[in-house]
DNA sequence: CTTGACCTTAAAGTTCACTTTAAGGTTATG
DNA sequence: CATAACCTTAAAGTGAACTTTAAGGTCAAG
């Protein structure tokens, strides 16, 4: 099985180095096998695993919940406990999808009521925002 | 005409006396008028000042993006200015909400696939968040 | 005239997710 | 065998938007 140093790794997952130590301190990351010289040693498989905390993290999971997660799949834990944290970042979501739409929506009109042309004084968009809610 | 001091423009307008104090540093509230003993004596305006300075900050602005709207209403400047900064904030709203829809799109899918019984191993959400994408 | 609730400043701490720096040890190349 | 490109650690810095702390001065009530 083919094994990779920290940069050899941070190469093929797209982390930086520094990150990966983070993550391991962070406990994201198990603490490698090192070689003779104290240097990391990775499996093949750190990448796959790198990978994962990616693209959670795209998916507006926090370092900690990823950790959650992690944690459930080395103890080969509870699938309910998995669906529990996703639940809740769907939720999250799709709060933050509809706070956001409210706000495309006023906004969006306050654009197009402001002509752009002309002083501050009365300015839709000011105006706008200077409304409490 | 009512003037307040720090405390009192806190309530009023329901930001912390401290950060206040932080705007004011940061240039977005000016400086106020002193009593004798040097406490800061706000006219009744610094409320919507304030409470202009919230309402953006829900509508997405950075403080940096809230001071240049301040700094053009103080001098009367140009309303395109206002206009371009506004504009920018809506395409950041859209792109947000573009990508956050990309998600909720996938995430409800896969909590549907999975029962949230059973071991981790082989669990749909993790097997969606460990595919790269 | 003392107690407590205000006010003042500057500076350090918070959270998140890293990045950068400092001060070195190791390994591959010429 | 020198030099560059790796690796090691601990600790400090980043940015945003504050909050907290420290160390005091002031004011109203009893």
């Amino acid at each position: 099985m083919k094994t990779f140093n920290i940069g050899e790794l941070s190469e093929k997952s797209g982390v930086a180095s520094h990150a990966i130590r983070f993550y391991e301190r962070e406990n994201l990351m198990p603490e490698p096998a090192r070689t003779h010289s104290n240097y990391r040693r990775y499996p093949e498989d750190a990448i796959a695993r790198l990978q994962f905390i990616i693209h959670a993290k795209q998916w507006g999971f926090t370092l900690d919940e990823i950790r959650e997660l992690l944690m459930l799949q080395d103890a080969n834990g509870d699938r309910a406990e998995a669906k529990r944290i996703a639940k809740k970042q769907l939720e999250k979501i799709r709060h933050q999808i509809q706070s956001l739409s409210r706000i495309e929506a006023v906004l969006s009109e306050t654009l197009e009521e402001c002509s752009g042309e002309g002083p501050m004084d009365g300015c839709p968009i000011v105006e706008a925002i200077a409304q409490k809610g």
